[in-house]
DNA sequence: GAATAAACGAGACGGTACGTCGGGTCTTCTG
DNA sequence: CAGAAGACCCGACGTACCGTCTCGTTTATTC
């Protein structure tokens, strides 16, 4: 995310919100043709046609500019719409989930967030903020309307669901890189909402070959 | 890993065991005091008393020096020797992951090593060949002994055993960055061998602020 | 010579006069320190406390910089002024040059110019541009003086005159590495204005086990 | 040249006089197409198909090779037999070295050594010993039988004779890059000994629009 | 004819410098 | 006065050669 420093009443020319929006653009163009590694602030001013001083102004580094670029694309949120009952919000905040990551290049950024944010620890508690807490904010969300409602299952505890339902997700992601699809989607919702859970409803993996 | 080219009755000087052993070395000490990003191959070689070169003719990056460093340091590999039952093979085998992933350090370069295989995608194919293939492999083992044996639950699917170990094991290491200790032994082994499982025994996470 | 790129109204930083000239003072020191040979980017980059991308960004070669930095020495220019006759005005290009080719230094930096311009062509064109034919201009200008005049001698021609001038000045310093003496002055001028003839002349014995 | 060190009664293997050649054409050939600044002793041992200790064992340096090279083919050597008068013999001589020089590799190479003398001590003590020293005796042997002879003139003195010849020579080669022609051979020889004018042209009378 | 000795092609070694890239900072000019 | 342009210092990159040091092999000489 982008530094949000206060604007109002400052003397000075304004913050150009053109080479905001081409800065965005064009790192998400360039990890497309580069890939992370070969993606440089140099690279990413030249293309946006500004001078590097006005990334390092508003970001503190690559990964933060990718990260802005996400946002901006709006396919980091996920909405929390109530739709009736613990299952079917459950379903929803899934199938959200699953239509957020179904783009190659949203989900090679993803994954190479989080990868620098074990390589970059400062970038790793922006990263957490901005975007992880969020997402476990959301589903939060439903749970807490869930418990109020009264159709929380009994278990798994709460933050056992977190654990199963991201712990899932990203794992696919980093380690098998499989796609995430609506079977997955089925297996935790059985495992999760029915009582007992169903035996097969465990994280499946379909390909052993490449697995951890 | 290295390279490992045939050297069979070629001509020419042998490759020389002690610089090898120096580099990864040096590339393990330097991991641990200047981080990841801070660790380059100028330092290496400055540390273990060899030209670049040397690191240059044998390993293709950083990364791969630090794969090998592990394997060296005999970290990377957990014994598959039959203990009478699955349930105890399966509880040697948790025990010495866990063994293995006791060092701070040794965990940070796991961690690393996952994150620079999403950012590097050939290093990436040969960190799952030279690592997480090997450690699937030897699960998959001790799979193998019990359903000859007769004592494999009939489900999970062994699929699904092994991507709910590893899984729970890297999403500990990667996103909640909590130690693999004796519970979550205990909570598996409950989770996989016994029948039905107790509701408890789920990938728990029990830090919401550094889940994903 | 450095590039001398115009810098009219552009925008960005301006040139360091102050890296320019710490950077010539550092390739004339190292060289006395080092010799030709020992000159390197990184050292005279080192020694002028800059970086080297400094050096590429405005000298195409050490050789080049060498050469940038006689000239600000200010060591390269020999006056033609009227003294009033061919002979004389020959006598005193002569002993301006023996001045400039005094210092061991000096002497030893135009012999490395003139031995690199034989190795890299495209030095060898701006070494001629910059330094050779210039002085070889100014004894033009005394022959052409001695033309109008009515004092030239019908032969050798002048462009042998020039020949034998520098041919015997860069062979003593290239060849024999004997030093410019007024001995050798007399005997040019005896042998190109002819009367009168040298005074008493004990011609200068050469070394033979330096000479060619 | 190279070290020739003594091979008389020794046991082991003799020197290989196939490699030897093979190594003097190889970097024969490669000065013409890569330069001497290209030349390296590793392009020689792959283009010779020899080992690079099989030249440092031989040669101390790149010039070294290259000055062998050129006394293998035979470039380097120039008669002084009697002619019968100082003019005559001087005349010879000049036109023997005229065509010495009449290669255009020839004269690359020569220049590049002469240049590789002012750069390195080591190797111009070798050059002058192996190559300058044997030109100018030459010349002197020339000279030595004029004196004999008495028709040498009186001035300018012997050495003086030698610094312009071979002065005027190298410059050439060096400074301006003319070949050496007759012209050159009728303008010296009318300078140097002056009375009687050689027999088989008219004194120069010098054409001031003559250029160089 | 075995042992010794030297030179050979091959190729890895510890180094040094290369010329380039990019990071992050600091002017200078323009809109 | 923000922002582009661009020079600055710095440090690492990956490469090219340096000159040296094994290797295993191929001659020669000596014992």
């Amino acid at each position: 995310m982008d530094k949000q420093r206060p604007t109002a009443g400052r003397p000075g020319r304004k913050r150009s919100e053109e080479s905001r929006m081409a800065i965005l653009a064009a790192s998400f163009e360039l990890f497309g043709e580069v890939g992370y590694a070969g993606l440089t602030i140099e690279g990413i001013a030249a293309r946006a046609g500004c001078g590097k001083q006005t990334i390092y102004r508003w970001w503190p580094s690559k990964a933060d500019v990718l990260l802005d670029a996400m946002a901006v694309k709006g396919e980091l949120y996920v909405t929390t719409a109530d739709h009736g009952s613990y299952g079917q919000d459950l379903r929803a905040f899934l199938e959200d989930t699953y239509r957020l990551a179904r783009g190659r290049k949203v989900i090679d950024i993803l994954c190479t967030l989080m990868a620098e944010a074990q390589i970059d620890r400062d970038f790793g508690g922006r990263f957490r903020t901005a975007f992880l807490h969020r997402r476990r904010d959301s589903l939060q969300t439903v749970i807490d309307r869930a418990r109020r409602r009264g159709d929380l299952p009994s278990h798994p505890a709460p933050s056992t669901v977190l654990d199963i339902v991201f712990g899932t997700l990203w794992y696919r992601l980093l380690a098998t890189r499989q796609a995430l699809d609506s079977d997955l989607v089925d297996d935790l919702l059985a495992t999760l909402v029915q009582a007992p859970p169903p035996p097969t409803t465990t994280p499946a993996a379909s390909d052993p070959t490449e697995a951890l």
